[in-house]
DNA sequence: ATAGGATTCGACCCGTATGGTCAATTACAG
DNA sequence: CTGTAATTGACCATACGGGTCGAATCCTAT
């Protein structure tokens, strides 16, 4: 890519980044279009091509900047001492509202990219989803299981993210998404779950 | 369509079923490609649009027909007199099973359709979908939740929803998708959620 | 064996969409 | 003003889209 980018203002690098997101995140990388993204965005396609080269070297670069831009916002809301899950997962949504504040598709485009086909898109990002996959790792290694008695850890896990991606998968579809809206939602469920899991004690 | 498509060889017209809920399943209808389809399916182009006139027509074909598959199936899975949620939820799970055994892609495509954009997609359908519809009402309509206490059952429900759909769009992606795994896995999925909504008691 | 209808093929059509380029224009700093 | 960087959008070649159609193949009935 061409560093240059950086110099634009930075409401102008947001709504590329976004465009991208939001089209890659739609629509995967084969089905993306760099038409539609330039519309999107407000540009024109000669601009986006001057910055990112190539649509691969796009990829490689919304994929990477969502990885740190995730994991700097885990690094600031996520304690690393913590051990109660649910703690641990209400602050890992924190992270995710801190993201999606100025850019709503970036968790919908990190889910979508788990799932890509295209060989040359999976290749470009190899190395940060590698990053992404520790940062997640480091977290849930100090997790404490031991006070949710009655399933299987990772069984639980499972079906926070399932439910969890599948209230955001919904919610962005909203033609009036709003971020904040879901970080509430999401912490109700959450407690939900807790409260479940707790029953007994 | 061309109802001579019921004389063919019945693992022909389920060659060409697959190969449409697949790629729409996948794509949604707009990105669909006809091409993608009749490769998969192992057919000339021809003779899609011989038997099917349309993309638009094929779409209408395979929606109207998932729909009245399911609902047979479930007519033959669900007990109408059954009021255990858990238990329809079971049963739900069985007609799903039913119709994956013959169209591994039926479940995905139905989800899909839920959240289709295209307008002449949504309107080439919007009476089987309703139909649908009423059928899982129908269903759900006699459900008590008084036994599960401390969390409101729609919450419930979207959690089992979630879960269950979020399991199941993972599953399929491997290329070894099983059905009966699949049903198995839920089964258990929800027997940790039962086992959840009921430790008190 | 063969006529004749049904099934099936795949080359072909043509309009649109694709990723990508580039000469020309605009914006702006010194 | 001048020169450099940002920006445009018309343009290119190709691929892919849905859809057509004449020919090939297959079946069946005589």
């Amino acid at each position: 890519m061409n560093e240059k980018f950086f110099d634009l203002k930075k409401e102008k690098q947001d709504r590329m980044i976004n465009a991208a997101l939001k089209i890659f995140a739609e629509n995967g990388f084969r089905r993306a279009s760099t038409d539609e993204m330039v519309k999107e965005a407000g540009i024109s396609k000669g601009l986006l091509f001057h910055y990112f080269i190539s649509k691969t070297g796009l990829y490689r670069f919304i994929f990477d900047y969502s990885v740190k831009y995730l994991v700097m916002e885990m690094t600031s809301s996520v304690n690393v001492q913590e051990t109660d899950y649910f703690q641990i997962c209400r602050q890992i949504e924190k992270a995710k509202l801190g993201t999606m504040k100025n850019f709503p598709y970036m968790q919908l485009f990190l889910l979508r990219a788990e799932c890509e086909d295209a060989p040359e898109a999976v290749e470009a990002v190899r190395e940060p989803a590698e990053t992404l996959l520790e940062a997640y790792d480091t977290i849930l290694k100090r997790v404490d299981f031991s006070g949710i008695a009655g399933i299987a850890s990772e069984r639980l896990a499972k079906i926070v993210d399932y439910t969890l991606n599948g209230l955001l998968a919904e919610m962005v579809r909203e033609p009036e998404f709003n971020p904040k809206v879901y970080y509430k939602e999401a912490l109700r469920y959450l407690e939900d779950m807790e409260m479940l899991c707790g029953k007994q004690g």
